[in-house]
DNA sequence: TGTACATCAGTGAACGCGCGTTCACTGATGTAC
DNA sequence: TGTACATCAGTGAACGCGCGTTCACTGATGTAC
């Protein structure tokens, strides 16, 4: 071949990080193939020997972010208290830079106007979060910790996370990020 | 003038309500203003007779939105349990019918993006609804329950109902909403 | 070793389309005289 | 009462633009002979 043997896959990464990035900091709708290339050092015209489509690189940048997201999260609970994880989801920086932050919060609802197998793709790799969530409290507590109940505790998180960046009054932000944190350990801890 | 009295409301009611219905159901950047009034039974050239942008528009279908589901929530707080708002809100029947669903669920997450006077009508417009509760939830406990607690306890409901919305598998969804329901009560009781 | 050819990521222009917005015009009604 | 004019929501075509996608072409490298 004529470039390095590896060139190609570097620049699909390139596209997919470029991707994830914009799709979480504008929206999937808002952001058009010609900005993700152009942000990847690219032209439009080669998108096509990457993916097959732009829904393709939805399913990718999508899984890309939400791996991203459960490798960090398996390295916090195992360092860290969930008081810590907590604190740092709901956490001003975060709300502030939506960009590189969790994609349930910026795409969840997003995703679910988007066809069965980009939404098949989501929850199967979000799923692994929350069995690692869910297992984790289960060890914990004595009791189990389902999947589901694991859904409902990133649900207080991405939906309190969504009404603080949805909040302009810096104040009244910051204090639904507290009350969220309270709740999330109140029901983390029962 | 040419039109009967209230003939220039009830036009701009049907492009507000048409308006509400199709972003809740697909998204604010994916509905353009032409399938808006085509739903209002107009044609776009009329749309700025009635507003002066989309983003116009979209304040003011954010507000009729926030408003009703105000309303719904007053009459239901007064003569049911919470126990019914938070089944309600968290039912497959809700899950399923976006369109006509929470615009907080919805769009909140959209909104985020949007100019900051947009999020300011939206914050403002909610808050109500989170004071309505926050006083509710007062009343019914001892301690005083803040508006910033009474958004944590939507942000859990809305971002509940966006994953189940985006679990694609009928009984995993039904699970989400289920383990939602059992932490909104929790949540609320505590 | 030297040359012709195959490979294929990347280029850049083009496609049809829908977007938000503008505008000259229509036509039914209310008002002025 | 009858006629001319003013009003203004609605019409429909057009604007420039960016969208997702396609395609003929480029050019640096690896392979074949």
């Amino acid at each position: 071949m004529r470039y390095t043997a590896g060139h190609n896959e570097a620049a699909r990464e390139r596209i997919l990080e470029a991707a994830t990035r914009l799709f979480c900091g504008q929206g999937i709708a808002a952001v058009g193939l010609a900005k993700v290339m152009a942000d990847a050092d690219l032209t439009v015209g080669t998108f096509y020997t990457h993916f097959a489509s732009k829904e393709a690189l939805v399913q990718g940048a999508l899984e890309r972010a939400l791996d991203a997201r459960h490798a960090a999260l398996e390295a916090a609970l195992a360092s860290a208290d969930l008081e810590v994880v907590v604190r740092a989801y709901l956490s001003p920086a975060h709300r502030d830079v939506a960009a590189t932050g969790c994609p349930v919060a910026a795409l969840a609802a997003e995703v679910a106007r988007h066809p069965a197998e980009t939404q098949a793709s989501f929850a199967a790799h979000n799923g692994r979060t929350l069995d690692a969530l869910g297992a984790w409290l289960s060890a914990r507590r004595g009791a189990e910790v389902t999947r589901a109940d694991a859904a409902a505790l990133l649900g207080l998180l991405a939906g309190t996370l969504q009404l603080a960046r949805a909040t302009p009054d810096p104040a009244a932000s910051d204090a639904i990020l507290e009350a969220g944190v309270r709740a999330a350990l109140r029901l983390a801890a029962a």
